[in-house]
RNA sequence: GGGAGUUUAGCUCAGCUGGUUCAGAGCAUCUGCCUUACAAGCAGAGGGUCACUGGUUCGAACCCAGUAACUCCCA
């Protein structure tokens, strides 16, 4: 087989992928083997792939590929969360452009377009991991609205409502008046507006003059119920016990007095609008004022607001100003930026409002999750977000469970005509509990809740679900992969997704869903702005892997990503992931162009023990950064032994002259650590290292002896000695190559070179590799320093090269003083703590003896040093 | 407003329980090289008051206090 002269990615990525289906190396089920896995955090439905997917599964890939390298029986679960605000937004958009209205359709006509939908696009995610690379067990792909999954759901209400986990209840909610849902807390995002705070006068009741409130909702003055003072407000004593006229609509309302009125914001009056505010609301609580709602559910105005009635909030808003500025209402508009909460599904404004939902007890489930994170049972990587955690567990709040919507779980509950309801898993069963009351009753007296319940309603139960741990709750499956050992995230749902998944795990199979929670970062641009579509600065990702290979793009995440920290993004370090693998192709090529010749003896023993050495001590150090979860480093790590170590040194000892053969001891031995590198590096590098895997070089290969599957090398020797012995070797090499450089000599003309080796180190053992890599004539050893040479020193050895021209004597003598006043120096330093008695008395032995020998070391090499300033002196 | 975090080379980051004249990596930059595996490369080089100010210590990038800037979470 003869090989490309570049490595094709495209060819390779098609062929390999289809190959590992077709082989089901991706499959899982389970064996004796240790289990290793991984649930996918399941992306919506109605998205397409971005670079934050992109992240999370290419760390996922790699742990999952790790561990199937190991002999674990690795699995990871695909699949796709129903997302019911954002998709039901899409369909309806999408029934919109067909001229269809969604309050033209029955539930079941609505269910039919969005099930179509989803089939049609609910996939493509999934469908582009596949060219990234992504090792999934495919067979396994699950989604949150699946049969046995929704029934979970339905399962879990009923369960949780008769431990009184579940209640109905009138609470100010966050209300999406576009998605016309209520949305939870975490669904708001909070953002900075710049507004205006608009003063608003109020006629005094029976008196003169007006008091004048602060607002940047001046539409909602309809729905004041009162206005609020401090009591130790001493500008306002005179209005205590008063009323005052709303404006335009001129409703009485009391003053009242209460501490809560920041004195120095605004005029120091509120006006109080229990239906629109959740700290008046909770005010309104307090005095008991009546809860006047003026919104419809769309943003528009009600009758109940007398005035603007049908104008939408923000409309009203603007006109509203301009009546109570023509009314003489309006005292001045300043400029005010505030907060604002925003959808996160729909991006509308958020409203306030006052509703009756269905929430979820926290506080005892929140419990036994916190402290699985705080006594270590699950770790979450980096440590910092336990904190963050611990923060939000202790502070919880109730979980409003209702979405307003038709797409997800239908709330189980069946209300009757007196206005009871019961909790069932059907209609039938609900009638047969309501029947004990009132035998009178018929089906079709049954109503069940228009609500469907909160998407992470469903994929709390996620880690549990996939492996049907509800329905059959001892099945092989989730005896064996539950609970999973990774879960990789980002932080910005540690507290709606992952905080759940451990409640619903302590809950309801009373262990912990996975023991680590990589949280990975951000992915944002080279300007430290997240990615998004709406500012465009994202790359399309498959634009990226059609650009650098899957490999490279892969390579070039990891390259930029830190555990847990925010990674900038930027093409380069995909160019760098791509000249990476062109680096190995290269490689390969070179060694596979090899002729082999049996005659001839192996010169290379010592090469071939240095980097077997190296080679081992990196494997000890990727595992060590592996088990910290600092991939970055793991990558970077084996970037450094492949490039580094096994190219540039390991190669260029061993290779032949060019078109002479190569022994066959180095030659097999060479082979040997090519296969083992691509082993190491084939987690991060998939396809290319499946492909030269199957190169004839390394001999037959059988239809399932694919990388993938190959095991990682085990621990083997390390010989310190000889690493350190090699370091000083390519330093010495490094120092010839200087010397050329400063003395313009051609890396053609061989040099000799002397050595005086006064550390003991037998330098005859690296004649070879001195002799190849820095084109050396001879090598000497000498008991006596040279002359007329131009000279360096490694460790405390000195070497010299006799140059045919003199050297420049001022030069050299430069040289050997700048070295000595930096010798000098530093035993200062050290003499200085050697001397001091505190150092001596409190310093560890450790330290002192490492002192001590360095104080040797500068002693010896200013020695040699002097010895050669006095020689130029002669 | 409350809490958390970050600040080390031009960029992205390491630097574990203070201990080499301790400041390190990759990329980028600069200088030589088209030396038949690789110019997507090779061989070299330069580059930092470890945000700032004080303190603790024999010794501080690391510990403590304060200041500044930025980021995130919660209100």
């Amino acid at each position: 087989m003869s090989i490309a002269k570049t490595y094709l990615p495209k060819e390779a990525e098609e062929k390999w992928y289809s190959y590992w289906l077709e082989n089901n190396f991706f499959r899982s089920v389970p064996d004796d083997r240790e289990p290793y896995t991984i649930v996918m955090p399941p992306p919506n439905v109605t998205g397409v792939l971005h670079m934050g997917h992109m992240l999370n599964n290419t760390i996922q890939d790699v742990l999952i590929r790790r561990a199937r390298m190991k002999g674990k029986n690795a699995c990871w679960v695909p699949g796709t969360d129903h997302a019911s605000i954002a998709t039901e937004a899409k369909v309806v958009a999408m029934l919109k452009e067909k001229g269809i209205s969604k309050k033209d359709l029955s539930r079941a006509e609505f269910l039919d377009y969005a099930w179509e939908w989803k089939e049609k696009y609910g996939g493509i995610i999934l469908d582009q991991l596949k060219k990234l690379g992504a090792s999934c067990d495919w067979d396994r792909t699950r989604f949150t609205m699946d049969d046995d999954l929704s029934e979970a759901v339905i399962d879990t209400f009923i369960h949780l409502h008769k431990k009184g986990l579940i209640y109905r209840g009138v609470r100010m909610v966050n209300w999406d008046p576009q998605g016309k849902t209520a949305v939870s807390d975490e669904e708001v995002i909070r953002k900075e507006v710049n507004q205006k705070l608009y003063y608003i006068n109020y006629a005094i009741v029976g008196g003169a003059g007006h008091l004048t409130i602060a607002t940047t909702r001046p539409e909602t003055i309809m729905a004041d119920a009162a206005i609020c003072i401090n009591p130790n407000d001493e500008r306002y004593t005179h209005l205590h016990g008063k009323k005052v006229f709303i404006p335009l609509i001129n409703r009485e309302i009391p003053v009242i007095l209460d501490e809560y009125v920041t004195m120095d914001f605004g005029t120091g009056c509120l006006k109080v609008t229990p239906a629109h505010d959740l700290n008046d609301y909770e005010l309104g609580q307090k005095h008991k004022l009546p809860v006047i709602d003026i919104l419809n559910d769309d943003g528009t105005l009600n009758t109940k607001a007398q005035i603007l009635v049908g104008e939408d909030r923000f409309a009203a808003r603007k006109k509203i100003a301009v009546m109570l500025e023509e009314a003489g209402a309006l005292e001045k508009v300043e400029e005010y930026k505030s907060q604002v909460g925003f959808s996160e599904r729909t991006n509308a404004v958020i409203e306030p409002k006052l509703s009756m939902q269905w929430f979820c007890k926290m506080e005892e489930m929140a419990r036994p999750a916190l402290d699985y994170v705080l006594n270590g049972e699950i770790k979450l990587i980096p440590e910092k977000f336990t904190n963050t955690y611990r923060h939000w567990m202790e502070n919880v709040k109730d979980w409003c469970i209702s979405r307003q919507l038709w797409w997800g779980q239908q709330i189980p509950a069946y209300y009757l005509p007196n206005g009871q309801h019961v909790i069932a898993k059907t209609i039938e069963e609900a009638l047969t509990e309501a029947r004990i009351n009132n035998p009178e009753l018929t089906i079709d007296d049954l109503r069940q809740d228009e609500d469907v319940v909160d998407t992470w309603f469903s994929s709390w139960l996620w880690p549990i679900s996939v492996f049907d741990g509800f329905k059959d709750p001892d099945n092989a499956d989730i005896n064996y992969y539950y609970p999973t050992n990774d879960l990789v995230t980002a932080p910005e749902i540690l507290f709606f997704w992952v905080a759940r998944m451990i409640m619903a795990g302590h809950e309801f199979k009373g262990k912990i869903p996975f023991e680590n929670v990589y949280l990975t970062g951000i992915v944002r641009d080279k300007q430290g702005r997240k990615m998004s579509k709406s500012l465009g600065n994202s790359p399309d990702p498959l634009d990226l892997i059609a650009q650098y290979g899957a490999d490279g793009v892969r390579v070039g995440m990891l390259l930029s990503s830190p555990a847990g920290n925010d990674l900038m993004f930027d093409e380069s370090h995909c160019l760098q992931g791509r000249n990476f693998y062109n680096k190995v192709w290269n490689a390969f090529l070179l060694v596979k162009g090899w002729e082999v010749d049996d005659s001839l003896s192996n010169p290379n023993q010592v090469a071939i023990d240095w980097f077997d050495s190296r080679f081992n001590q990196a494997l000890i150090e990727i595992e060590d950064t592996f088990k910290q979860y600092r991939l970055s480093e793991a990558l970077m790590a084996t970037y450094k032994l492949v490039w580094d170590d096994f190219c540039a040194w390991y190669l260029e000892m061993i290779k032949p002259v060019y078109l002479q053969p190569i022994d066959r001891g180095t030659y097999n031995k060479t082979i040997a650590f090519f296969e083992n590198i691509l082993k190491i590096l084939h987690p991060f590098m998939p396809f290319i290292t499946e492909e030269l895997w199957h190169d004839e070089l390394f001999g037959n290969r059988g239809e399932q002896d694919c990388c993938i599957v190959a095991q990682l090398p085990a621990n083997g020797e390390i010989n310190t000695r000889l690493l350190a012995d090699v370091e000083n070797v390519k330093q010495i090499i490094t120092q010839i190559r200087n010397v050329r450089n400063s003395k313009q000599l051609s890396p053609k003309e061989a040099l000799p070179l002397s050595v005086k080796a006064n550390s003991g180190v037998d330098y005859l053992n690296y004649q070879t590799i001195l002799t190849k890599l820095a084109n050396l004539s001879e090598l000497t050893l000498v008991n006596d320093k040279l002359t007329g040479a131009s000279s360096f020193l490694v460790s405390t050895d000195e070497f010299y090269i006799p140059l045919d021209e003199n050297i420049d004597p001022v030069a050299e003598k430069e040289r050997l003083l700048k070295e000595q006043e930096y010798l000098h120096g530093f035993l200062k330093s050290v003499d200085a703590k050697l001397g001091n008695e505190r150092f001596m008395a409190n310093a560890k032995p450790e330290v002192i003896e490492a002192e001590q020998k360095k104080k040797a070391d500068a002693e010896a090499k200013l020695t040699i040093i002097q010895a050669g300033l006095a020689g130029l002196a002669d």
